[in-house]
DNA sequence: GATATTATATACCAGGTGGTACTTATTTAA
DNA sequence: TTAAATAAGTACCACCTGGTATATAATATC
């Protein structure tokens, strides 16, 4: 936060932007894929020299975790956005796929940091970003443990599954729809595929609830 | 296949193993991940120069694409001795599902090389192995698309949804299992994900199978 | 044995990687 | 004005990558 406000009473003033330097190197890797964005590559986009980027941050492995970090918060805040609380199951997880899917404007990479981030294997994630990747699925599984339990609790959502497995299949189906956006499926294709894997976990209840209000989110299959 | 049955009358003769220079970079590809696998590496493990390796074969790109060739043979070869064929919708996909988690000795890398390159991004795969993987994942598509066509005639797979619809979706569930395979989830909540992601394309009808047949491939959902 | 033919091995290329001494520039305090 | 403090810039390190020119070793034919 107070990176770049931490006054130096005398010396030469700094010119990298603390900020600005893990916000490029969030939308490479977002972009890239981890494994295809290196240290030099990031230091030429921000237009600083790789030694003040040694001098600013401990190690690649470092801003990795920033980079991860970053890209939670702001995921975070969409999230809020929507005002799911209060919602029905069919709402929350349609209206999840929705913003996943939809919402993104031009600037915003295809898929998800965290998913891609999942796939990389050798040992090009250092412990920091490892234990800050950890710490972010955490909590996105708590996130959806939190609405399987207010749906089941309001009764549109299966007691059949544990909610372990729920929560974790509900997160894997998500990663899944993450990753096939990037590799370039188009969202239609994706949303029918969600409307499946979700359709057991979903009880019909006649609730008062508009059948519009799902936006295209209705659980009958269609056969085109 | 002659590769080395090619009769050279005269010269020195040739060291390599064609075949099982192949052998050993399909292994470390499927093992490793086609990003982290170099050349170099290759050539190390299989004991040959890399000069050698280029008398031997075009490129990089070229051997790739042959490591895919005799992964996809290799399964089909699997794939055949299952007999799957005349059984009901929901033995062949639990048997497909028990093959890909269980059956599996030490020497099998985890997870499927080919849904591992699919989420290969950057330039790493060339025009020749990115050919054959596409070609690959038809083949496939024309395998699922057959038991899905079977299923519908023998009546115990939905028809609400239509076949491509189904033909892709059951594509992507069995690649997510994989990929959950390769990242080391354990094989019995993968079995519970396919259960619930499967149990939507079957109907429940009295045929005359035994119950037991099924092999833990039960479609009521546990909820120990 | 001489020669043509084939395969291997050595050494190298340019370009990339993460990371670091060391010099230079810019500021404030004495 | 000088000295101290801080940051930036240059040039480098060892190591890796895919790919290659060239010398050398091993064979068959003449």
């Amino acid at each position: 936060m107070n990176h770049n406000l931490s006054i130096p009473l005398r010396g030469r003033p700094k010119k990298v932007d603390h900020q600005n330097v893990v916000e490029i190197a969030m939308y490479l890797y977002w972009a890239k894929g981890i494994q295809n964005v290196s240290l030099n590559e990031i230091c030429r986009k921000a237009n600083i020299a790789k030694t003040s980027f040694y001098r600013e941050f401990d190690s690649e492995d470092k801003l990795m975790e920033l980079a991860i970090k970053m890209y939670f918060d702001w995921f975070n805040c969409l999230l809020a956005e929507l005002n799911l609380e209060g919602r029905s199951s069919v709402e929350v997880f349609g209206m999840l796929m929705d913003m996943i899917l939809d919402d993104r404007n031009e600037d915003i990479p295809p898929g998800c940091m965290l998913v891609k981030m999942r796939d990389v294997r050798g040992d090009k994630l250092g412990p920091k970003a490892l234990a800050q990747l950890h710490l972010c699925q955490q909590q996105q599984m708590k996130m959806i443990e939190h609405f399987v339990i207010c749906g089941q609790q309001r009764g549109d959502f299966t007691k059949e599954i544990s909610i372990p497995t729920a929560v974790a299949y509900i997160d894997n189906q998500l990663s899944n729809a993450l990753a096939l956006m990037a590799q370039g499926a188009p969202s239609d294709r994706i949303k029918e595929f969600s409307k499946i894997a979700f359709s057991p976990l979903f009880l019909k209840k006649e609730t008062g609830l508009a059948r519009g209000s799902l936006r295209s989110y209705n659980l009958e299959a269609s056969n085109e």
